[in-house]
DNA sequence: TCAATATCTGACTTCATGGTCAAAAAGAGC
DNA sequence: GCTCTTTTTGACCATGAAGTCAGATATTGA
């Protein structure tokens, strides 16, 4: 994507060249991919920087921090993926149900581009990485995720799909960060070993529950107070 | 709790004593203090061994390093818990229902108790600083916590109580996940301002989201098969 | 009393990268 | 060509607590 070897060392030209409308984005390309290849912690800003075909006080001269590289990197990523999340809703006309599994589906499952792909990456170490800087990165797309999840649980209650009584925010808080949390821990963690557990299986099962979750039932009475029969 | 200034320079008695069987528990205790009050990484060794009145070289005479004494104190507090939740569970001989309901609030309403507050805000803090050791901290506990709630939950649906399909251990996790992160993400960072919520509402609403994703239901089929009028 | 040993001390070492900045180089404008 | 400004370089710096270890001190046992 970046040309890199270009000019690179042609005959006694110009050690360097001017290039400020293409060096931002050049290095925020090399940051993504040195990211999510090493990490964020084991990533120096002298990689970045060659990975960029620049120097590190370029970096600092376009950006304020590794940080902030971080921030924008996210930021343009989540960004995009609402983007897409909109378009996908507003081709999916089903019903409330199918809707949110759609968003919990997209935002959960294994995604299939590889600038995607990266960006998760990224946030796997991340989250292990700098916990603070991971919280920063993605509350953003967390608080705007919760409120389309909740707009469409308050859409599907006054259709009568979903139980009027369930705690809207409660649960798109609830169920989008367990998913996240058994993510991180499983992947960048150790816990897969010893917990080992099939992604697929994890988010489906999960937006079943979800769903189960809001919709309204006839308690079956005779069983609901069941007492054991032996007491301990 | 622990004698601190009994033979505090006696005049000119020895400098320091031997005490070999009471220096763990001491440092143990000293360290359950000051990482509660500081976090653990604001916490230097040289603190802990000022609270527990001996030098940093006593420490590492005793422990192999700070993450070792780190992990004790979670595996005691932890072991400790269980304890209690077994107590609890055996004098608790209503409905599944409402012994699951004992185990999470248990699990994740605000502890009583001085230690055991003391040792969340280890966890809290430590989540932060150290999430690798986080989660070697938990692990163990949260394993077990699982296993435990994937019991309850089996047995329900042996009895009927619960709906027979309901992936068990996938709902044991997430829901106890999705309770943790957002204890995590409240308290040491900073998303009880940009979303402020309350605990014990999110605690309580979980619980009967928990509950209810776990019961039986008679589908509504009229709602359930209902579309949008308009087809986009 | 005097080893011998267990316990404890505290000064010292160590280590690597994010960030700074003065100066060099490129290029625009005249 | 010659300034002047912008862009880029790269050598340098600052930092701070975890962990080590040689030796000091207490205790035990004979």
């Amino acid at each position: 994507m970046v040309k890199k070897s270009t000019a690179q060392r042609r005959r006694s030209g110009p050690k360097w060249a001017r290039r400020p409308e293409d060096r931002p984005r050049e290095i925020l390309a090399a940051a993504l991919r040195v990211f999510a290849e090493r990490g964020y912690n084991a990533t120096r800003l002298d990689d970045i920087a060659a990975a960029a075909g620049v120097t590190k006080g370029t970096i600092y001269y376009y950006f304020k921090n590794k940080d902030a590289l971080l921030l924008q990197l996210a930021q343009a990523g989540d960004r995009e993926e609402f983007a897409r999340m909109e378009v996908l809703l507003a081709d999916n006309a089903g019903s409330y149900s199918s809707q949110l599994r759609t968003v919990m589906r997209k935002g959960f499952a294994e995604p299939t581009d590889e600038a995607r792909r990266q960006l998760r990456m990224v946030y796997l170490a991340l989250h292990s990485d700098e916990p603070r800087l991971f919280a920063r990165a993605v509350q953003g797309a967390l608080v705007d995720g919760w409120a389309l999840i909740v707009k469409l649980i308050e859409r599907g209650q006054a259709t009568g799909e979903f139980r009027a009584d369930v705690d809207g925010p409660v649960a798109a808080r609830i169920f989008t960060s367990g998913l996240l949390l058994q993510q991180l821990w499983r992947s960048s963690l150790g816990l897969e070993t010893l917990d080992p557990f099939d992604n697929g299986r994890m988010v489906d099962s999960s937006i079943e529950l979800f769903l189960h979750s809001l919709r309204p039932t006839v308690r079956l009475r005779a069983v609901e107070t069941r007492r054991k029969a032996r007491p301990s």
